[in-house]
DNA sequence: ATAGTATTCAACATACTTATTGAATAGTCA
DNA sequence: TGACTATTCAATAAGTATGTTGAATACTAT
């Protein structure tokens, strides 16, 4: 085999993960993946796609390495198949955000309120944290929570904020957070917050953002 | 507009990005452009696509925001548009050599000889650097040499390497890095240089990672 | 075993992508 | 200005992706 044909076919694999991410609706499911773990029948509802259309993006996932499956009693349960992927979908947000103007407006749209636009930064969280004068907010899967959080904050991945709003006082201000400044959860968890008639803002970057600046964190 | 249609309009613009890294050949044509800006001829040749196809391409990946352009004298030149992009397709790199088989196979058959796969680590190339017993090439563009890079490392992009191999001392072993432990370019310097009859060798990791080590850096 | 069910497979229609050729454009340089 | 040329546009043919429906699997749990 010529070089140029094996470095043909090398591109070709690494585009079978382009294709996996060329669809809104993989990245949508991609999405809910991050979020934590899913069968077929849920990831069907989630993205209003059939059954038999939402188990063939499955499959295209995973033949391009992104999500693996284990079947657990009934269902096939899906996730995402390492860190790797999480990094990837960030860079494709970043990169989203920094160059596509459409996408700039439609993020304004969807979080249209002004002060949704206007974060918290990590500093004025810490302050008010201290005074007690807020609720933080981890919307991150349990695992990653346990692997280190901002203290005091509470574990509410997005799809169990609905059962579980009375464990958030409704006096304070809500601060959510999750990956970093591309991770759409936390902009979903003050979304959802916001229906229920709370006062929610999300913190301006996420968890590895906070780490590294050397804020406090703690493990449980 | 619904929130719902909002989100979907949402992930069908990240989905551009994704569908723009959907096929080989315009990942052959960013891995060029991350070298440094072509023309549309020039990226023709190199792909092996007609000229109004690698048009086509490009215009596709500047719709999604990845490339920009700009006419200098009869030719338009297309560079990376940021940082970013050469982040996600590190990430894209990344995700592939973790989780699909065929990448690590074809990697092994492109850069067959063991020792390639056998890279110098940071730690061996300082030592050697210091007692003169190695030749650096660092094969990024101009520019990021520039912004710093490994001290005494002589600055040859890839396509620069078959006209300035008289520049290289012959006696000495070679060993290239680019960007970091993804970047194709090191390991195609390397190929350039071997089948000139050199010794080459790649770094393990990239400048980046050289940089964040604390390792010493040179600024141009 | 057997009934039941989550998931996958198969087949189809529709809609997009890709690459080619040849014509149109726009801008340079003499 | 006017010839020249790099690039883009248009049209076409072949190939690939998507989403639907309904049938086939495979596995659970009584």
């Amino acid at each position: 085999m010529s070089n140029k044909t094996v470095k043909s076919d090398l591109f070709e694999q690494f585009a079978r993960i382009g294709k996996a991410l060329a669809s809104g609706k993989r990245l949508q499911i991609l999405e809910f993946l991050a979020q934590g773990e899913r069968n077929v029948e849920t990831l069907a509802q989630l993205t209003g796609l059939s059954i038999a259309s939402t188990s063939q993006h499955l499959q295209q996932l995973r033949q391009a390495g992104l999500v693996s499956a284990s079947k657990e009693g009934l269902y096939v349960f899906y996730r995402l198949a390492g860190d790797s992927i999480v990094r990837l979908l960030a860079a494709l947000h970043a990169v989203g955000e920094e160059h596509l103007a459409e996408v700039d407006k439609l993020v304004r749209l969807y979080f249209d309120s002004k002060d949704s636009l206007e974060p918290v930064p990590a500093k004025e969280l810490m302050q008010r944290v201290k005074k007690g004068m807020v609720t933080v907010l981890d919307v991150r899967p349990p695992e990653e929570y346990a692997a280190g959080h901002i203290p005091g904050a509470i574990n509410m991945p997005v799809s169990e904020i609905r059962k579980r709003l009375n464990e958030i006082p409704k006096a304070q201000e809500i601060v959510a957070y999750c990956r970093g400044p591309y991770c759409l959860m936390a902009f979903e968890a003050v979304v959802e917050l916001r229906k229920k008639g709370r006062n929610a803002r999300r913190l301006e970057d996420g968890f590895p953002e906070w780490r590294s600046a050397g804020l406090p964190v703690e493990i449980a």
